[in-house]
DNA sequence: CGGGGTCTTGATCTCAATCAACCAATGTGG
DNA sequence: CCACATTGGTTGATTGAGATCAAGACCCCG
């Protein structure tokens, strides 16, 4: 369904066409490097700024968005980028494809709409904010389906996304499960939940 | 030091060049509604998006920031916008300006800033927050100058935006004011705290 | 005057943070 | 191949910071 993406990804190999895929947890490229611009084409990307005292989660990014745009105006990457999700990245910025506002306007677009997507992550009980998390991230896996297989990141990574504790995320993701809120399979290593999109 | 744009502000009176200005606590534009891109000349824009139970926070725009755009793609406006402080905008899109990459890659770069600066406010104890929202406000007011004075917003947009209650925020002020951390001036309608940019 | 909005302050309670221990899976080195 | 360390997840007990509920002060405006 998803086309020639859904095959088994592999750690930052290159194959035919000039993508990239990256295994889940693994990083994309550090903030301060020189490197180019990505659209994300699968799975589901966390991006990181420095802040005062550590790295601190400045956004997510979805299949669709383009990440490391910065890097065509400044040189290098203002932001970290890690896979949350088994991802595959392809290169944006194609000179033709860059100079076309058109392709611009609709990138400033779909960012604005993810600030706010994402300033929700930090709102309301933990079941909410867990829930809305993997309802957004089953929007960017979603080709059209209604029924997605999304793979549940780290639950470091959720608690600093939401702003939670690992423990509460722990105990939330086990209270839900229980009560058939979640289904949620596979080993401790590797698991997936099954989201419905709307 | 502003120039032109520190003159009083009154509500929505459209002045020479085409550029509007907007008292603190108006609405700019509502979602759905249609309209143009703006630039932010002056003060601090909260953007908000409709969301299940009503308005929720989807960002900030400071001087220099672009908002809107994208109604140049769409027509019409998803987020509503509203002046935290004495706001002036001006018109963003003539033909000519919006044609350039250039321009556009910039307001995406500034927005994706953005976004991370945002979070942050959600992060961290009462103090923290506000004193990081008190720091961003007088970055898009400042223009070169080290000390600011910000029009502090009315209390519930503080706590909406922060992720508090009005009842904690203003514990906090007054404990950041009898602490002399914090230098709160003017009436209680419309009061200033002196910010260090750095 | 009365009424609505904003801000303040106090008392109480609740829920998520914190601290701590443990398990399972994986990796490492001799 | 076994002893050991490491990492990610789980679970329990306790605590405290901020939410909630409530009341009053203040200001502006009709």
């Amino acid at each position: 369904m998803n086309g020639k993406y859904d095959m088994v990804v592999a750690n930052n190999i290159e194959a035919g066409d000039g993508w990239h895929a990256i295994e889940r947890g693994k990083d994309i490229y550090a903030a301060g490097q020189g490197g180019g611009a990505w659209r994300v084409m699968l799975g589901v990307v966390r991006l990181d700024r420095a802040g005062e005292d550590g790295p601190e989660f400045g956004g997510l990014a979805l299949a669709g968005d383009v990440i490391g745009a910065e890097t065509l105006l400044l040189g290098s990457y203002t932001f970290s980028a890690r896979a949350l999700t088994p991802v595959v990245i392809e290169p944006w910025g194609a000179a033709a494809e860059r100079a076309s506002s058109e392709v611009l306007l609709q990138a400033l677009t779909t960012t604005e709409g993810r600030v706010a997507d994402t300033l929700a992550l930090r709102n309301g009980s933990p079941d909410r904010r867990i829930n809305r998390l993997l309802a957004l991230m089953g929007r960017g896996l979603a080709h059209g389906r209604k029924l997605v297989r999304v793979a549940l990141p780290q639950l470091r990574d959720i608690a600093e996304m939401t702003g939670l504790t690992v423990e509460t995320v722990s105990r939330t993701i086990s209270r839900l499960k229980e009560a058939g809120e979640l289904d949620v399979r596979g080993n401790s290593r590797e698991r997936q939940v099954w989201v419905t999109v709307k």
